[in-house]
DNA sequence: CGCTATCGTAACCCGAGGCGTTACAGATTA
DNA sequence: TAATCTGTAACGCCTCGGGTTACGATAGCG
């Protein structure tokens, strides 16, 4: 398990895709072709990035899809594995 | 774009873990504390591979959560991909 | 001081998806 | 034949992504 809470992805958005380009926050859900409150609830943690979302912002933002539900992924399972000791689980292999 | 539809996670999962070992689909169920039910809709490629059930299979099979997540990403992605001409997105960077 | 823009968010509506239980039909095996 | 295993339909429940509308707060500007 990893120590630290990793950081929401929308976070990263903000810091590194909007802010260096002076973006608004209505103009990049406009571009993304998402309602200003979709792209909010990402941006403050509230929502996560789904798979058609990692493609708008790789091609908004010429980046990698994978790589957004990457961050997702270690975002989701960092919380996942909070609740490990409630998961009655069996160990079936070696 | 991945060239070729990447295998759904149930199947990995049937194929590595279920069979070697000569598992039933109800005691792989039971031992992962999930309903038959739940179990067979995802080795059927029904449903996918959540953060929770990531962690169960690495309890059970001893294995990485991680890798499993990352598997259904890759499936997700896939196919989210498909409908990439859909997606009304304006490019926002360079 | 007003007007305008931006932003977070609440209230609602939808549809999708994960999970559970029960139940049934088909296949396989003892 | 009887028991087991399996897929799956039919429900219900809850979460979550996404859309629209609307409100209050904040900040910039004429």
């Amino acid at each position: 398990m990893r120590m630290h809470n990793p950081p929401h992805p929308g976070e990263i958005i903000k810091s590194l895709c909007l802010e260096p380009v002076g973006l608004t926050v209505t103009e990049a859900a406009e571009g993304l072709g998402v309602s200003r409150k979709t792209l909010s609830a990402i941006l403050n943690g509230r929502s996560g990035i789904s798979p058609e979302m990692a493609i708008r912002l790789s091609i908004a933002f010429n980046t990698s899809a994978e790589s957004w539900l990457s961050q997702q992924v270690q975002y989701d399972l960092w919380h996942a594995e909070q609740g490990r000791k409630a998961l009655k689980v069996i160990k079936l292999a070696a």
